[in-house]
RNA sequence: GGCUUGAUAGCUCAGUUGGUAGAGCAGGGGACUGAAAAUCCCCGUGUCAGUGGUUCGAUUCCACUUCAAGCCA
């Protein structure tokens, strides 16, 4: 039985995804399944440049605006209701488009990458935190070296947050990393996901991100942090967004406006730049010219 | 108009007691499996403002020119 087609649409940051996703929907009538690691979160609109009601136009828009900000989030969660809202798209006799920037969980998807059903251990991460503030990182560096040689060849001395989760997969399974590796790929990918992603002359998408920032300011996006910090006690994920964190220094005194705009941009535009060496890796990916007209890459995207 | 100081990487500036130069930031490349808008790794050649002079050799010393900042008229 042949695979049912999935479309999915990456790129950078302010490529000009929603626009194109909106308007292929409504041609072909599929129906948006986000891919976004922080439009997912609820009260977070205007940093996260959620789509509004106007711009989707009717079409119906699956994983945004539905997990609270002070709840924990992951691949993991976002494989399974992915996957879900797939589903539900097909039975409809829809055509799924899979929309956004978050590189890893568009590989979760493509790659069929099963995540075993543990849950999030506070506890042992806080334990781990402490130990290395105390101890130093080098102390866990060894200890999960012992456990995982193979992987730990691919990570740095300094990265806390990769050495940590060896820890903690060991700790939650009693596997090592490489050993959960190779079996969460062990399923055959369900969907034919046909990727496109979307390309911008560099300087092009710099300047349209800067511009966007501005607009985020304009719309309010300092008065948007203070009610979430008012509404929600604890963040463990959420305020990681880019655009986030930096209004909360600006909020506290330590930096004053323009520092932080500039910050926001700034850090927007590597964010950018760590989308697209991402995006590259895949070498099925069929690269629009965001350039070109909307009508023209939706002709590409239909002869393929 | 006169005097002083400066002109070195995209920006801010170090530096070379004369042997053609290096930091921070910006920027570029890469990695990535339960925090991913996160986290981490790698990358510095540029007429040392221009033209002459001294010298084996000048970005460095000298003269002039241009530009900029400051001071005095």
């Amino acid at each position: 039985m042949q695979k049912e087609k999935v479309i999915v649409i990456c790129g950078p940051t302010a490529s000009g995804k929603t626009a194109l996703s909106i308007e292929l929907a409504k041609k072909i009538d599929g129906e948006v399944v986000s891919c976004d690691s922080m439009q997912i979160y609820k009260d977070m609109d205007i940093g996260t440049a959620k789509p509004t009601k106007e711009e989707m136009q009717g079409i119906k828009h699956y994983l945004i605006d539905f997990v609270s900000p002070d709840e924990r989030y992951s691949v993991a969660d976002y494989k399974k209701d992915a996957k879900k809202a797939i589903k539900e798209i097909l039975e409809k006799g829809k055509t799924p488009i899979v929309v956004g920037g978050t590189g890893l969980y568009i590989d979760s998807l493509i790659y069929e990458i099963e995540y075993q059903d543990i849950k999030f251990d506070e506890t042992y991460r806080k334990a781990l935190e402490e130990q290395a503030e105390k101890n130093g990182l080098d102390m866990l560096y060894e200890k999960a070296k012992k456990i995982d040689p193979k992987a730990i060849e691919k990570i740095s001395r300094n990265d806390k947050k990769r050495i940590l989760r060896i820890l903690e997969i060991y700790h939650a399974t009693g596997k090592n990393k490489t050993e959960q590796e190779k079996e969460s790929r062990k399923k055959e990918v369900e969907y034919d996901y046909k990727v496109y992603a979307l390309d911008w002359d560099r300087e092009k998408l710099y300047e349209r991100i800067n511009k966007r920032v501005d607009i985020m300011i304009e719309q309010g996006l300092v008065e948007e942090v203070r009610k979430i910090y008012k509404k929600y006690e604890k963040f463990p994920t959420a305020m990681q967004g880019l655009g986030y964190k930096e209004v909360v220094e600006y909020i506290e005194g330590n930096t004053t406006k323009e520092e932080m705009i500039e910050k926001i941009k700034q850090e927007t535009r590597r964010y950018a730049k760590r989308q697209l060496t991402w995006f590259r890796k895949n070498k099925q990916t069929i690269w629009l010219n965001a350039q070109d007209t909307i009508q023209n890459n939706i002709q590409v995207i239909l002869e393929g």
